[in-house]
DNA sequence: AAAGAAGCTTGACCCTTGTCAAAGCGGAAT
DNA sequence: ATTCCGCTTTGACAAGGGTCAAGCTTCTTT
């Protein structure tokens, strides 16, 4: 069992070593020479140890950020502490796209686990996305994605059970890490049940009692952060009926 | 009573056939010649009844639309029916910003009244943006804005209560009538309860039991559609603490 | 190695909100 | 003007999830 977590880790940073930022995050059809323009423009990974912020709500914004390897949480707090969690990014996901509105991050950006994270100047992104149409479109679509993404959790949150939740929330962490080449049904989780709760818009204790419930019922097995999907058919059919109306 | 509610309508129209597109959704420094650029490519503007879909989920995205008079709400809904609205969207907002990812439209947009849009080609955008840095800049951040929005109706979903989602709700339309020159504190609802509920994750029993409670306490006046703010104070008072640390 | 802190699970209870139902009202259509 | 239908309000009741509390495990720190 720790082994597997052992193992399920390794497999993580192993396969996320050689993932490139080009590959993941901008997998656009770019020639030689405009290679070289965007390699000159993205800065030096930046490394973060787990627990430690890579941006707060309020810093001015001055670029984006792409994971390159780890995992990490995006969160708006409020006035008197309540926190939302708004976003779990693992490799190849950009974080910032907020800030661009009034140049002032709207969120914190806090790595779950020890990270690393490619810089994107984002005036020099602008100016490059001139000269380079694909490029300026590709920027389009990785903000429209996001929208997007936030639409659906607002699915979630306004109409889900908690089970359906909490569901379609390991559903789409299984499918994001089986795109990035690691198991679909088999993994751990990098955030506590509190952090799953904020995203969720439901208390921890229902988060873990929920888990329970999907385990007695043969599901899939909790081991604390270890999950394995064993029925994930069951999952699906759970939230068949509550997600989008056209599978995006 | 019906006088006052005639009124505000009246107002609605009068003020919102001089509001150019210019100025409320594209707000930035064009010299004379840009400015001619970019009327070639909006298109005559649409007008849409009460009721009438102005896209749907699903149809090829072509363009975005910018509201010039009326009022709109945009929707997604889940296969067993269930739907989440969105947003509703008054003059100089956009839609449709979430096709872009996918040339596909995301979500429905229907007039909640008898309106008048403007239609922006994307792909002629896109380019006059390559030509126009400042109007590339002004479209990163309206879709920034609009994540930002988002964020915060995320926060809404996961972490308030009924009375706190219903106060945000009616003292952001409020804030977003007043930017417009319409009265912050008398206005008609332009949508139904069960929107309304939609919109805030609330049953419609619960938003009409809400709203009651409101005018009991004498925070407000509800006569059917037509809303008076009596002490937005105590209202913002209610979402002091739960709203986004950084007054965004 | 020990101790403390943090995170997780589980139970009991309660509150907020959802569900179901009935009745009133207003607007639209004939 | 009348009728009908949809929207809204309100009540009674149910239930899902929140709250509080206790005990346990694991990780961190010294």
């Amino acid at each position: 069992m720790s082994d597997q977590h052992q193992h399920t880790l390794h497999a993580l940073k192993v396969s996320c070593s050689n993932c490139s930022l080009r590959e993941l995050c901008l997998p656009i059809g770019l020639n030689r020479d405009e290679m070289t323009q965007l390699d000159a423009v993205i800065r030096q990974s930046r490394r973060l140890k787990r627990g430690e912020y890579l941006f707060r709500s309020g810093e001015a914004f001055k670029s984006l950020f792409a994971v390159r390897t780890g995992f990490f949480k995006t969160s708006v707090a409020s006035q008197d502490g309540r926190e939302q969690v708004t976003g779990f990014l693992m490799s190849g996901e950009l974080m910032g796209l907020d800030g661009i509105s009034s140049n002032v991050h709207g969120c914190d950006a806090i790595a779950l686990e020890d990270s690393e994270v490619c810089e994107l100047p984002f005036n020099r992104m602008e100016s490059l996305g001139r000269d380079i149409p694909s490029l300026q479109h590709h920027f389009f679509r990785l903000m429209s994605r996001e929208i997007v993404r936030d639409q659906n959790v607002m699915l979630l949150l306004g109409n889900m059970k908690a089970e359906e939740r909490l569901a379609a929330f390991l559903l789409n962490l299984s499918q994001r890490l089986s795109t990035r080449g690691f198991a679909a049904n088999d993994f751990i989780l990098r955030m506590s049940r509190e952090e799953i709760g904020s995203f969720l818009g439901l208390k921890l204790e229902t988060v873990s009692r929920t888990l329970s419930k999907f385990q007695q019922q043969g599901w899939l097995s909790v081991d604390h952060k270890h999950i394995q999907l064993i029925k994930a058919d069951a999952l699906k059919d759970l939230i068949s009926g509550c997600t989008h109306a056209n599978g995006v």
